[in-house]
DNA sequence: GCGATACATTAAAATATGCTAATATTATAT
DNA sequence: ATATAATATTAGCATATTTTAATGTATCGC
């Protein structure tokens, strides 16, 4: 195998999960379950876009294995799938902030 | 102005940060500066894509505040605009790699 | 079972992104 | 001043992403 072709397959990876948190809607959502588990009425709530939509973008991200769902009865509820995510949000936040 | 607005758009704001740098060779020459300042030659040698190709992906970079650049000579030479932002790609690794 | 609630999936239209090719700029050397 | 090397910019096409709208699935209460 090629050299650097490794550091190519590394980045190709991050990139695509970079890729899902690029979208403002999605990243907003996945702010939200920073603060706690949520069900995707709770999302729809303060996110205020189409049902669908919240969850197509929560579809994607748990497909990326940033976030885990689990049913409560009829409602499904979200969280987060690693600690360490928010902190590199913050991290995000404190470089880039206004 | 509505509760919960300044935070949509502090995620909007990392978002496009987050847009930037999820395509792979643009993260990957980014990693490529997070080793030392380089020349867009430099970098075309080790990404092997078309000069017009990184040049684009530099200066967007460049736009969205990731890289600085500087002319010598005839040739310009790229680096990373935060020493804050190898540790977001090595905790990115280290969370979502292999 | 039936209706209602909460969520998920799909397809097609609208929009945004990336690549190519051609051309333009900037600085050095002769 | 002209030529050359290094980098930047632009426009047009191809492709990927997002949105919308409609439909599908699962669970609970009756």
């Amino acid at each position: 195998m090629a050299k650097g072709s490794q550091e190519k397959k590394r980045c190709a990876r991050i990139a695509a999960i970079f890729k899902t948190l690029s979208h403002p809607q999605r990243l907003f959502l996945l702010c939200c379950l920073c603060e706690g588990e949520a069900a995707v009425s709770d999302l729809q709530k303060v996110c205020g876009a189409p049902q669908p939509v919240i969850s197509q973008h929560l579809s994607r991200m748990r497909r990326e294995g940033l976030v885990k769902a689990r049913r409560t009865g009829t409602s499904v509820r979200y969280r987060i799938a690693d600690p360490r995510i928010p902190a590199i949000v913050r991290s995000m936040e404190k470089i880039f902030g206004p």
